[in-house]
DNA sequence: GAGATGATTAGCT
DNA sequence: GCTAATCATCTCC
């Protein structure tokens, strides 16, 4: 059921980006499962990248994951508060990740709840990168960790989305990086209620 | 060792 | 729509 750790190996980092829409992403952290489908992802390409951590080839302590082989995840925290999760793809030296942005929760639903502070299902419970961690229990902790774990990892149920029902647009929150700002990076479910920002 | 800043979100107007 | 919250990380000195 797993996505094999081949699947992440592809070097075309945009396209995985599209594909992954529709997959089922689960964390099982202090013994509590949950999870649910991707639908809404972006691409960040390595070191041509403005927008990505690793523009120009640039390793520090906290970017040295995204240069890890394909198929490990790469959490870091942003403005101090809000820990986003990212997947690392392609080959080992090649710095491409791809940010999960938000996704419709199927099991769980309860513990993701609480870990948000809600007591009725919003659908900003998984709304938002910094959401989405949360509401799955990703920490810091969980960085660097193997998508072949028992903590964390993507499933393939079948489910395909058309590509009538799939848009693609440029990245949010990422205006400092110039041109490569406007690039069609994103990809989402149209008219999914847990999709952020634009939505048509 | 100090200073600036960000792949954001929630809450108020 | 606007803005405060809040801190690890990076960049110099």
């Amino acid at each position: 059921m797993k996505l094999p750790e081949s699947y992440y190996h592809n070097t075309d980092t945009v396209a995985l980006s599209r594909d992954l829409i529709g997959k089922y992403l689960f964390t099982c952290i202090d013994g509590e499962l949950t999870g649910g489908y991707i639908v809404e992802t972006e691409a960040y390409t390595g070191i041509n990248d403005k927008a990505a951590h690793s523009y120009g080839g640039k390793v520090t302590p906290r970017t040295q994951t995204m240069y890890m082989q394909g198929g490990v995840s790469y959490v870091y925290l942003c403005y101090g508060i809000h820990e986003m999760f990212n997947i690392v793809v392609a080959e080992e030296g090649q710095p491409h990740a791809i940010l999960i942005r938000a996704i419709q929760p199927t099991d769980g639903l309860d513990v993701m709840m609480r870990r948000r502070n809600l007591d009725t299902p919003k659908p900003n419970i998984t709304k938002g990168p910094g959401s989405v961690a949360k509401a799955l229990g990703i920490s810091r902790k969980i960085n660097a960790m193997s998508l072949q774990s028992d903590i964390i990892w993507v499933e393939d149920r079948g489910l395909t989305l058309p590509d009538a029902e799939v848009a693609a647009g440029p990245r949010i929150g990422v205006d400092y990086a110039g041109e490569d700002a406007l690039l069609p990076y994103r990809f989402y479910v149209k008219g999914n209620i847990y999709v952020s920002k634009p939505n048509k």
